[in-house]
DNA sequence: GCCAACGTTGGC
DNA sequence: GCCAACGTTGGC
């Protein structure tokens, strides 16, 4: 099983979200190495909910990876705003996964904290200037993060 | 195939 | 609101 770090915008969609609809699809991923990333994900995969464009951006949840290898609807629907005219049914451009909801953690974990923690081999997401949305949490770094965050709730 | 222009992301 | 990073697009 391995772990990862899924960043949305709370005002978009965030952890809230999640948790009163029970699961979702991560659509609109609409950049090649997050969706290759998407595409090594396997049934089991925990992810952290980071919310991004946040006061402050941090982790304040978990996910579990349902399904795998979906195809992303929205890129084939005109009025989506993540409509993809280039990507044709018949050999879609863009996937993704359907996520569940696990829980919360007490408190957020911001950006700064993490980067009071952790070195930027241990944890791509503290790279300055980072921007991608989805990214790996090495083995070692996810169970000191979870130490870090304590209990779900 | 190069590269300038442009758009998007996301921290600050 | 600004800016850096960086991917995409399109002219040549």
């Amino acid at each position: 099983m391995a772990h990862w770090l899924m960043k949305s915008e709370p005002d978009v969609y965030g952890i809230d979200h999640l948790q009163h609809e029970g699961s979702t699809l991560w659509d609109g991923i609409r950049n090649y190495q997050a969706r290759n990333f998407m595409r090594t994900m396997a049934i089991g995969d925990r992810a952290f909910f980071y919310h991004s464009n946040a006061k402050p951006p941090g982790i304040v949840g978990m996910m579990e990876v349902i399904e795998t290898g979906l195809t992303d609807p929205s890129q084939f629907d005109p009025s989506n705003k993540y409509y993809d005219p280039k990507s044709k049914p018949e050999a879609p451009r863009w996937d993704c996964v359907r996520l569940r909801y696990v829980g919360r953690f007490a408190e957020l974990l911001s950006l700064d904290g993490l980067r009071e923690q952790f070195s930027v081999e241990e944890l791509p997401v503290v790279r300055p200037g980072n921007r991608l949305s989805i990214l790996p949490v090495p083995e070692g770094s996810a169970e000191r993060l979870l130490a870090l965050l304590g209990p779900l709730r």
